[in-house]
RNA sequence: GGAGAGGUGGCGGAGUGGCUGAACGCGCACGCUUGGAAAGCGUGUUUAUGGAAACAUAACGGGGGUUCGAAUCCCCCUCUCUCCGCCA
């Protein structure tokens, strides 16, 4: 949620920033500056009439120990009126409170600079690419092949017991995607993340925190009964143990890392995309948190690009960097960089990672502030990405490392597998 | 799941209708004191909103109600603790 005080005082680069994601933002900011004046005028009527209420009150008081019980009387016959038009703003007050409220959530977060405008991800931008696409010298096979030939994933068995979308990963499969798991934990580790295992499930205010509630509710699973969401992504717990945290000064620089399942009900989306482990409903993937001094924002999100690029260049995988334009970029970002593998056997880009920086956007939310310089509270910065996605990278390490007779497994993993081929 | 007891400031802990945004203690910050330190003394020490500021308003788990006035009374919810039950 952007901060009304930007609203009120960066009306015009609120507007143009949007104009980046093609998202024309003129209407609800004005409707929102002419609520808040109006709100602001009606505060104050509200408070004024308060203030007077108390101090009546404070009378009332004064005149009953005095044993002036006329007096008293006289003065509690003046409060009915100021009661009645106290609520009577109170009910106007909160109702513009609610519109504004309503409409701030409609407002996606501002692009950063660099951002540049478009549409969709056909806009986005290419700022890296790492490595040669892997060549073959036979028919290269697809991952759903290669998982069913030696047995690593059962896709029908999942199906069987949950659904679709919801694999079992067996023998060596299992093995690697742990191993995966277990490498990335320890470069997270290594780059200084503290680990976490969050809960599974969150409660509605942690979901409205991060910004996957009011909106984004058909995405999540929802336990009714207990009014409890399963993960979409790490992020949403592990952000949330600083919802309404103050830090006490501004030398903080929170890393945070943790291993979750997610849960995506993605609903409405089929076809090839959806093949095998392109998009599953349940999935693994270690996730990276920071939360940063504004000062520190744009080192911290190199830093994770750099990390990023660290696991995949130790995994030998041949990858690039998009920076997304504006229309690509998700709600609560302000910029994010996608990293892809290419994958000869499917003949396209899988995305793997997204790291992304949000500035206030997500501690507006959070009440995720520190105590600055002067003694301010003052909103922290969030970033996050992810280091890795297992399902795609598991695809693309099959795709791209099968040979013949079996798939090579990275040097890097081997001391986690406690194999170096499947065959 | 059943029964009971509770949720007050960074912490401990008072407070059953008004002078309580909150005693007292601890902690913390600054100052005095000191050769230096400790002790002692003094001052300060929540957050949000509006305001240039003075200041005003709101908040004692959350929501609603009673009242001129609620941390204090009533209702609902929620969380924690103890005992019982169940259980990896």
């Amino acid at each position: 949620m952007l901060e009304i005080q930007r609203i009120r005082t960066d009306k015009e680069g609120i507007i143009e920033g949007l104009k980046k994601r093609h998202f024309d933002a003129a209407p609800i900011v004005e409707n929102i500056l002419e609520l808040d004046q109006e709100w602001r005028t009606k505060k104050t009527e509200l408070e004024s009439i308060a203030a007077e209420m108390n101090q009546i009150s404070k009378q009332i008081g004064l005149l009953f120990r005095e044993g002036k019980q006329e007096e008293a009387n006289a003065a509690k016959a003046k409060t009915g009126e100021l009661k009645s038009a106290e609520a009577a703003l109170k009910v106007t007050v909160d109702g513009i409170d609610t519109k504004i409220q309503d409409l701030m959530y409609q407002l996606p977060n501002v692009p950063n600079d660099l951002v540049k405008a478009g549409k969709s991800e056909e806009d986005n931008e290419i700022v890296e690419t790492h490595g040669a696409p892997p060549a073959f010298n036979f028919v290269a096979k697809p991952h759903w092949e290669l998982t069913t030939q030696y047995n690593l994933i059962d896709f029908e068995l999942g199906v069987k017991i949950t659904g679709a979308g919801f694999p079992v990963y067996r023998g060596k499969g299992a093995k690697l995607q742990r191993a995966l798991i277990n490498f990335f934990l320890a470069e997270a580790d290594d780059a200084g993340y503290e680990e976490v295992i969050p809960p599974h499930m969150v409660n509605e205010a942690s979901a409205i925190a991060t910004g996957q509630l009011p909106d984004k509710e058909g995405q999540m699973y929802h336990d009714s009964r207990d009014d409890l969401y399963l993960i979409p992504t790490a992020e949403v717990p592990i952000t949330n143990m600083y919802r309404n945290v103050i830090l006490p000064d501004e030398n903080f620089s929170v890393k945070l890392t943790g291993y979750t399942p997610c849960f995506r009900r993605e609903a409405g989306s089929y076809g090839s995309d959806v093949r095998g482990l392109n998009r599953l409903h349940q999935f693994d993937k270690v996730e990276i948190v920071r939360l940063e001094h504004p000062d520190n924002t744009e080192q911290a999100l190199n830093e994770m690009v750099d990390h990023v690029k660290n696991l995949l260049e130790k995994l030998g995988l041949q990858y690039r960097i998009l920076r997304l334009c504006g229309g690509d970029c998700g709600f609560t970002s302000a910029m994010t960089y996608d990293f892809e593998v290419y994958s000869a056997a499917q003949d396209k880009w899988l995305e793997v990672s997204s790291v992304s920086r949000f500035d206030t956007f997500q501690a507006n939310r959070l009440k995720l502030r520190f105590k600055n310089a002067d003694k301010k509270t003052q909103l922290c910065h969030t970033l996050n990405g992810s280091a890795l996605a297992l399902p795609r990278i598991m695809a693309a390490l099959l795709e791209n490392f099968q040979t013949e007779d079996g798939i090579e497994i990275p040097e890097v993993l081997h001391a986690y597998t406690g194999f170096e081929k499947i065959s």
